[in-house]
DNA sequence: ATAAAAATAGTAAACGTTTACTATTTTAAA
DNA sequence: TTTAAAATAGTAAACGTTTACTATTTTTAT
């Protein structure tokens, strides 16, 4: 069997709860009887189990973390940044991923509560979750921050880049660029989406070139299929539409849109100008190089990080909101329009 | 407070024990008492505290995952794996980024044995590590499996791919291609990359090909940063260097290379012909496309994943090893060789 | 109807810590 | 010295479950 705190304090010749005060140092040990302590815990290789410690002081320096998707680099990026944070607090990260499943999410969530996690972090949550009093409840029992989440319910904490701001920033270039006809692409139940197209729709109507056909949801599924799935529809869609420019709400999208360009032989950004959202680092790679709106992943996740582990460490539970600027890097993939 | 099972007892009117044995199903109970019980934890909301109950049953329901970085999509992809067939299985997931530090790996090992969790992957364990007892030591306490590592300790169980065979594989392809100064790029504290080194040197050695200058090693540091890392090593040693193809340990590396010569106008694949590891996504947004050795990541993670479930659930401890076969994906960034 | 067997339910210990409370030892003050 | 105060150490309860063991009830066989 594994050393327990029971045979330190017989091989010690002491009481548990000197045991106990040894390891934590939370209370007065006359220095003789520490080294003895230290001494025969070293002998015996004991470590403190961790299950029966968390379990007594009623909670656990585990966080949990959600995210639709592992696959989307923009989710490794943030992943990133909340890791940082915590491992240098000495928290451990549980790790859920959602697949853009409602009840998949909730399950997490659930999970995460009963193991008394410190805190929740989830990455942009799912929309059903959001419309009901689900995410409410969670927030009154444990610390909760959302990440590119905002508005749905004020008492939550988030830390958001500026979606709105950031589509406002993407459509408007291409309007500069003198595009009328522009599609915009998404996907399924997430708030970013909503609110991406909800900047799209208010410019475009504003402006009078909005066309309902014009807009593109790729459905949702797997995203490790984004990719694919975004370049069949845009092979079924782009040969008969007029349209001269895309706006994708994030940059697999974006790369999607581009490689079907390649089998239509549609030239970027001669014959369509593309933009997409996140900057991950293979919109680097994309040829050519795709303009789009960058968002700081990583600050992203620290900042969520670091709102968290506020809350967890003072017991002021308001809510606190971060929103974070983001820009446009121009690289290759927008043109003026032609037409 | 929380609501405990003791109240659901009380509100009941039964002992602690049949609602016990209510929620785990485990014992006969009386219909009619089942659900009465049943109706008072729903109407209570009660959840059982995991906590409690892993504490209790001396053991959890969480696996352990260490990956040297959360950035390289490979372990992404790998990860994936993983996480469909422990989510099945409800367990949870506790992910740790060991950054290719030793410590810290060891770090987190020893967290999640504290937390004694079911059992642990380790994907790409750092040599350090592999060098002494560390891992033996855990492998004899708990269900362990290396994800890409062999042959250094034969009790402890892995899945890998053949990386002498791949990178054989691309070696030979290259040598098939007439080249005969091959860079060999790989980085630190990675048993891959011995075992690609080995590979190389032996079969460069044989044919009296071998030079020691074209061994480079880019050195540690997080992995975000590997394609700039390399970037700027090629881009140091290329221009002298009469090189006509390079053979990198994975896909980072190599998207580095393509970076290089794009800043030095060496024309890919005619002056110079690349060939990567892994075949991430991103490969194939490379320009040109990237000529790499596949390994199936998503099967890997599964596999490996299944093998600890086999572990956990038996007590058989003995090792299993499950060798992955990997291809060769021609695309354009290898060419016959000029000179 | 009774005894034995089977089914169901209850009691209490155990899991490994932390900590409030109490007891003892040491130090300081008189 | 003696006594009070301060410092240190010990005792035992508590955290919320599970489960071996025991007790009770129900069923079955006679």
């Amino acid at each position: 069997m594994k050393t327990t705190i029971v045979d330190v304090a017989k091989k010690a010749k002491v009481s548990i709860a000197t045991v106990s005060r040894v390891i934590n140092g939370n209370y007065p040990v006359k220095e003789a009887t520490r080294e003895k302590v230290l001494a025969v815990i070293r002998s015996l290789k004991y470590v403190p189990n961790m299950q029966a410690r968390e379990f007594n002081r009623q909670k656990s320096t585990i966080v949990g973390v959600v995210v639709p998707s592992i696959y989307n680099m923009f989710f490794a990026e943030v992943m990133n940044g909340v890791e940082e944070h915590f491992t240098n607090e000495s928290y451990s990260l549980m790790l859920c991923c959602s697949k853009n499943d409602s009840k998949l999410e909730m399950r997490c969530i659930n999970d995460f509560m009963a193991r008394n996690v410190s805190g929740i972090i989830v990455v942009s949550p799912h929309t059903e979750n959001l419309q009901n009093t689900f995410y409410e409840r969670i927030a009154r029992q444990i610390p909760l921050v959302f990440i590119n989440s905002y508005e749905k319910h004020p008492n939550i904490s988030y830390v958001s880049n500026d979606q709105d701001a950031g589509a406002r920033l993407a459509i408007n270039y291409l309007l500069e660029h003198k595009h009328r006809d522009i599609l915009f692409i998404r996907g399924e139940h997430s708030d970013s989406y909503d609110i991406k197209e909800q900047a799209y729709v208010d410019i475009m109507k504003r402006r009078h070139y909005f066309h309902e056909k014009h807009m593109i949801n790729i459905g949702d599924g797997n995203s490790n299929e984004t990719v694919d799935n975004t370049m069949q529809k845009v092979l079924e869609i782009l040969p008969s539409s007029e349209a001269t420019a895309v706006f994708a709400c994030n940059d697999l999208m974006a790369a999607g849109v581009v490689n079907a360009c390649k089998k239509l032989n549609i030239a970027i950004p001669e014959e369509l100008s593309i933009v997409g959202y996140d900057n991950i680092a293979l919109s680097r790679f994309i040829e050519p190089k795709l303009t789009t709106v960058e968002q700081n992943m990583f600050l992203l996740g620290s900042q969520a990080a670091q709102l968290l582990l506020e809350k967890i460490n003072s017991d002021n539970q308001s809510s606190k909101r971060i929103m974070l600027e983001n820009s446009l890097v121009e690289r290759e993939s927008v043109g003026v329009c032609s037409r």
